[in-house]
DNA sequence: ACCTGAACACCGTTCAAGT
DNA sequence: ACCTGAACACCGTTCAAGT
């Protein structure tokens, strides 16, 4: 009974398992994810390159459900602010997961995806040529560090212990998935205008 | 000779070590990072709690290093643009380091001051009270970000297969810590003139 | 081609024993 | 208080053996 009829693994399955064992706080460890998945763990390296392979795999997964073309005919301002919000919500919605993934190098066709889309959204705007990589870049990096806030603990601050200014502030602001939105609305408003207003000083 | 004159390891010393283990590229382990310090792995449980607390030695380490007290007296633009500096270069200059604090929490004393630092400035500035919060939160996602950057390789696409708009630009782009600068000084700018805006708008 | 169990090198951590 | 060496549980990876 070594090799049952239809085949128990696939890269895919490997990777939404882990998927799930992941964010459902566990660390990624191969013993338990295989016994998660009824198999022994050196099968797992029939289908993906060790545990970097599971990290891709899980990549994959993301990518294939979240990342959708987005229509070419609407203005610039609604075609980056769909791009990024695919990305981020893929990011946010899998926080444990992106940790992981800061590791392993992203595969070239995504990033080309996602740079080519903003590229032409940020031409559309205006804005000169020499700008437009290191505004896609700016993007990213944002984009990246508002995802990751959504691993930071709930309460940073004690409002208590926190001074006259911070205290009250503190004990108004929202927490969890709450902040973690407002953040990125409130980073990608000042990006966006920024853009516009690049794009109107180059007269 | 189990236990010398003079004490041979210190939560500093054991942090600034790492550091730079960590920096030339190797995984943090502690077999070799003991060796390195001509110690046996088990002496270093006497001064850090275990691998995790071995990063915190590191970040301790980088905190004293690189935080300074901003003078209170120049306008708010420069007082944020040095305190977020400060923090991105620290990050920055040490990209290995920060992946690794990612997991481990940050003590409170480090975010109290430079959210404190940033509240004050933002107050200046003329923001509305209820949107400080939230500024600073895009301030610090955004700074995080763009010192994971310079975690990504030097080139993300090959220019010859990135089409007809992305190849050249991608051809003149600079690369590395330039790249890196780019991006962080870019975003800053966007951040600065949102919050102007902002404080305008309110009237 | 796919799955298994055993073997391997290695890791972080603990602890009784030394000074 | 500080350092050591040995022991421990556990991890990722490899591989010959099965179907």
């Amino acid at each position: 009974m070594a090799r049952p009829r239809t085949a128990r693994l696939s890269r895919e399955i490997i990777g939404r398992a882990a998927l799930e064992y992941v964010e459902a706080g566990h660390e990624l460890q191969l013993v338990p994810l295989a016994r998660r998945l009824g198999v022994s763990v050196s099968s797992l390296y029939h289908h993906v390159d060790g545990r970097d392979g599971v990290i891709r795999a899980m990549r994959q997964v993301l990518v294939t459900e979240y990342i959708a073309v987005a229509p070419e005919h609407t203005d610039w301002e609604s075609r980056i602010r769909s791009e990024v919000e695919l990305t981020w919500r893929m990011y946010a919605d899998h926080p444990r997961a992106l940790e992981l993934m800061l590791t392993v190098v992203i595969d070239e066709p995504d990033v080309l995806r996602f740079y080519s889309a903003l590229a032409a959204a940020l031409g559309d705007a205006g804005l000169p040529e020499d700008e437009i990589l290191t505004t896609i870049e700016v993007i990213d990096a944002f984009t990246f560090g508002a995802a990751l806030d959504a691993l930071s603990p709930e309460a940073i601050l004690d409002p208590e212990r926190s001074g006259e200014l911070l205290g009250p502030l503190l004990r108004a602001h929202p927490s969890g998935a709450e902040r973690n939105r407002r953040v990125f609305d409130r980073g990608l408003d000042f990006i966006i205008a920024g853009v516009r207003s690049r794009a109107a000083a180059r007269g």
